[in-house]
DNA sequence: GCCAACGTTGGC
DNA sequence: GCCAACGTTGGC
């Protein structure tokens, strides 16, 4: 089993790194994005290392990391009426989202801000870097990953 | 299967 | 609140 790692983005006001601490282990639901789902389901497995990347914050950054903690499963949201993430096409016999389990692992002190990695020149190929990528869930090389942790250390 | 219209994302 | 970029939808 390889372990790979990941970006993962949550805004704080819906869900954030505090919300995780508290939960210990949530379910990453309401993703409506196949590429994103496709990485849940086809690439991801327990234990790949997680940034917890908040959007649409002050700043926007990454907050926290967490990991993989178990297999892809049926999102549950997709099923539920009142939710806003509820899917009229998906059944039950053959759901259409899936999401994974998420552990935390720890916040950062203070955010690593997003205009501090894009000053990182070594950063430049950062998927989160690149134009118009709206990816709620990106692939990160262990390289990235590690300076990413490295930078959030530093301060 | 094209593509215009529409909705969403997310930084600023 | 604005708006560029992108994904999805649906008429044809």
């Amino acid at each position: 089993m390889r372990e790979r790692h990941w970006l993962m983005k949550s805004e704080p006001e819906v869900f954030s790194i505090h919300d995780l601490e508290k939960k210990g282990e949530s379910l990453w639901d309401g993703v409506r994005n196949y590429q994103a789902r496709n990485f849940m389901m086809q690439d991801m497995s327990r234990g790949d290392r997680v940034l917890f990347y908040h959007s649409n914050a002050e700043p926007p950054g990454v907050a926290g990391l967490a990991r993989v903690s178990g297999p892809a499963v049926p999102d549950p949201s997709q099923f539920e009426p009142k939710s806003e993430h509820f899917d009229p096409k998906a059944t039950r016999e053959k759901p259409i989202w899936y999401c994974v389990p998420v552990r935390f692992e720890r916040s950062f002190p203070e955010v690593l801000a997003l205009a501090d990695i894009r000053a990182n020149k070594k950063l430049k190929d950062l998927l989160l870097l690149k134009r118009g990528q709206r990816l709620s869930i990106q692939p990160v090389t262990l390289n990235q990953f590690e300076l990413l942790v490295a930078m959030a250390r530093e301060r």
